[in-house]
DNA sequence: TAGATTGTTAATCGATTAACAATC
DNA sequence: TAGATTGTTAATCGATTAACAATC
């Protein structure tokens, strides 16, 4: 019943054989899901249920129960006929897949109005997140205390990240620094580049890169809107 | 050369037939690689560049070159042997694709942290954004000036959304008031429903929804620095 | 012309869907 | 027991990759 394949994507030629067990790598919509699956769990057993079934999860995501059933048995969380799966284990054991049981400190690069909004954000706290300093080059910035954090000049961001030795940096700077900053950023050792920059960078294959940028995502809504509403207009004409 | 198959997703079997053109429906790998290419080529063409290969853009996005070639046909963008694709031509193009020439107005719900950097974000301009009326509940937040705008009570909403018939709403309000507020947003008429709340939602079929939620992708990314960090110790043990 | 890059067809691969036996 | 739901196999579907002819 072992997997056929191992093949590995462009930059990963260096691992010798797949991880095993809750570690093995797990195709990016199954992770999508997952993540997804999380989050409706954890409101789903804060409404005081204890068992959620396929057929909801998948309700909620929009695709098919036997999709959920697969992804579940994909990380080896096993459910009860009649019952569906217990919300503690589905949480727990994604606590341990997606990595969020430990502590996962980080620096935050940019103090506009996104970033202050992130170091201010205590809802990534649940995700392990611990923002350990925050930085930014406009010495007007410096010295203001934002959330339980005071801004420190980029100058200090060497030392500190010595110190702390953070996994992830936070970027929120203009698009015109992004690139400098997360080259300099690879080269003192980050191991993880999330990026709120309207820029889609590049790191070399070893490092993680989320290039989380907001406008996409708004020019993805406004193509389904339109779209959903020609479809309605050409329905109403023709129906 | 007709598309042989026109089967719709769950939700959509209102839709007679598929609509042609630009404005026909793209899978969601090729849309989130367009909004990429988007992005990618508006920065090249500010750096001066007039053309773009598809090698160039397929090595940002980590995909194939041939990948890249497909998605420009299937929109309609057409590039010349030994030079590439006319960064003008992708941009218009996309811009039509992706709705993003037209004007989309939009109220944002919520002036927390969150919602107080997008109203003060300028960077959505580009995408047609124009935000015209933010709302709170709290009444301590009321009157205040947050970037161009008045935080306005939310019994000023119903009425605001009669007058500019705004097709977006951007939710920034905390998870528990999400659901109540989405369902009445769409009660009154809104068509696209930009979430940011960390709660996984649902909308009826025909409205869209975007589920914006910033844990989730970092969750993913802690799951792929681990996956990576866990993969480099053992390429390190065994080599 | 020679060479680089597009455009497109055919082959492969992987993910989703359908179906159903196992199980509580 | 009967019925609901999981777990899993086989079939289908769609997207990616490989290969190469067309073209500037």
């Amino acid at each position: 019943m072992a997997k056929r394949r191992e093949a590995e994507p462009a930059g990963q030629e260096s691992v010798p054989r797949a991880p095993e067990g809750e570690h093995r790598k797990l195709p990016r919509p199954v992770l999508d899901r997952l993540a997804a699956y999380y989050q409706i769990a954890t409101h789903a057993g804060e409404s005081g249920q204890d068992a959620i079934a396929s057929a909801t999860l998948a309700e909620f995501f929009g695709v098919d129960s036997a999709v959920v059933r697969k992804d579940m048995a994909a990380v080896g969380i096993s459910g009860r006929p009649k019952v569906g799966y217990p919300i503690p284990q589905i949480l727990s054991k994604l606590d341990t897949v997606l990595g969020l049981s430990g502590r996962n400190d980080a620096i935050l690069i940019g103090c506009g109005s996104l970033g202050s909004a992130i170091a201010r954000y205590g809802g990534f706290n649940r995700f392990g997140l611990r923002i350990v300093a925050v930085f930014d080059t406009d010495a007007q910035k410096v010295g203001r205390s934002i959330g339980h954090h005071t801004v420190l000049p980029m100058e200090k961001c060497r030392r500190t990240i010595e110190v702390f030795r953070p996994k992830i940096a936070i970027v929120a700077v203009p698009a015109n620094a992004a690139v400098d900053i997360v080259q300099w950023l690879v080269g003192r050792g980050m191991k993880a580049i999330w990026n709120f920059a309207p820029i889609h960078l590049k790191v070399p294959s070893g490092i993680s890169l989320r290039n989380e940028d907001l406008g996409l995502g708004l020019a993805k809504l406004i193509h389904d809107v339109n779209l959903k509403m020609r479809a309605g207009e050409e329905a109403r004409l023709s129906g």
